[in-house]
DNA sequence: CGTTTTGCAATACGATCGCATCGTAACAGG
DNA sequence: CCTGTTACGATGCGATCGTATTGCAAAACG
């Protein structure tokens, strides 16, 4: 017991992170592929083509398992989101409500995965919690930027109410495109009109 | 084999509508409580409070009961909108809008239940088909309803447009309430300044 | 060298699953 | 009455599930 085996001893010196991350990948594609019910921890080693006991072994439960497939989901969209520190602001806010729409067949995995765990979050608190979490400094971010690109100050009781509708809006359009009823193209208009009206 | 097994012959009078009815009420309740994961079939043989045979004698296998609750998901919700023929368009296009935004238990049971129908109809193709038409409709209806309320003629291109905007709107707002991060009340304002815009 | 700890692979187990099968009670028609 | 058909309830089977357990190879430490 001390404060970072790392620091110390470790024998059979292996990334940890690296394969925690091999796993989570596999386990997307399985969610993608099968939605959520196709999950089992032996579809995700074959995927992973890693035995059973080592997702045992790095995430004990299939729980556990599930639920770091979900905040890693969030962490990667938020670093995608980072990458854009340098743009305009209103580009920022159109990354943020745009950047979950659907254009290739990575894209669509990724969308896929997210309202797999959409549909889990209304059974299921803890993925619940960590989408709301995601949600609220999603919201909170938009009313940032809305607020910088305008020029206004904090006095702007309408943006919450600006960045509500459009993260709605993002979220419904996702979903047309992701069923196929919608081209990705229209979607991001409709979403850039709605950011430019602001 | 006949037109109708009631016009010939019916040994061990039930109504076969009202029994198929029932089992698909308990599956609705199944899928709201556990989600589309929880459902099997002893589980909703349980929540019914009937044996395993009965539904297997119903339905046939679990794909054909899953279905059947989609399909008559469906058809309820038209049901209800049909109910508001005598009202004014604009009041109807409320309707077909913030129909689903969940204000009770009730509503929140067949909001929820419907979320886990579209997150299963991204892998499962004839859930997707069943959901598409249902769209398809509402999306009909509602440019109908758009051009009837400005008392324009079929020359108005930017109702389709409208009616997609307001529909996704709603689904993002629907699923907000769904997952508490927004009072129902909220996102039927939202919607009604949505509609009066218009 | 040996000891200890980690990183797994392999397997075993009990629970649960969908579904097929079988038996039977209830009723219609002759 | 008898016969045929429907409407199930009951049960069993093979597959699949999550997880606990066991065992061992590899590497760090002394």
């Amino acid at each position: 017991m001390q404060l970072y085996c790392y620091a110390v001893r470790m024998p059979r010196i292996v990334d940890h992170e690296e394969r925690r991350q091999q796993i989570v990948f596999a386990l997307w594609l399985v969610i993608a592929e099968q939605g959520i019910e196709g999950v089992s921890l032996r579809h995700v080693a074959a995927e992973a083509g890693v035995s059973m006991g080592r997702i045992q072994h790095y995430f004990g439960t299939k729980e556990a398992l599930v639920l770091a497939g979900c905040t890693a989901l969030v962490d990667s969209a938020y670093g995608g989101y980072l990458e854009t520190a340098d743009a305009a602001p209103r580009d920022r806010l159109l990354h943020v409500v745009s950047q979950q729409i659907p254009r290739d067949d990575g894209g669509r995995v990724g969308v896929s995965v997210w309202y797999a765990y959409v549909a889990k979050s209304i059974n299921h608190t803890a993925v619940r919690q960590v989408l709301a979490e995601a949600r609220r400094g999603a919201e909170e971010e938009c009313v940032r930027l809305i607020r910088a690109d305008r020029g206004a100050g904090a006095e702007d009781p309408a943006a919450l109410d600006r960045a509500r509708r459009l993260l709605a809006l993002a979220d419904g359009l996702t979903l047309r495109v992701l069923v196929r009823d919608l081209e990705p193209d229209e979607a991001v208009a409709m979403l850039e009109a709605e950011v430019d009206r602001i």
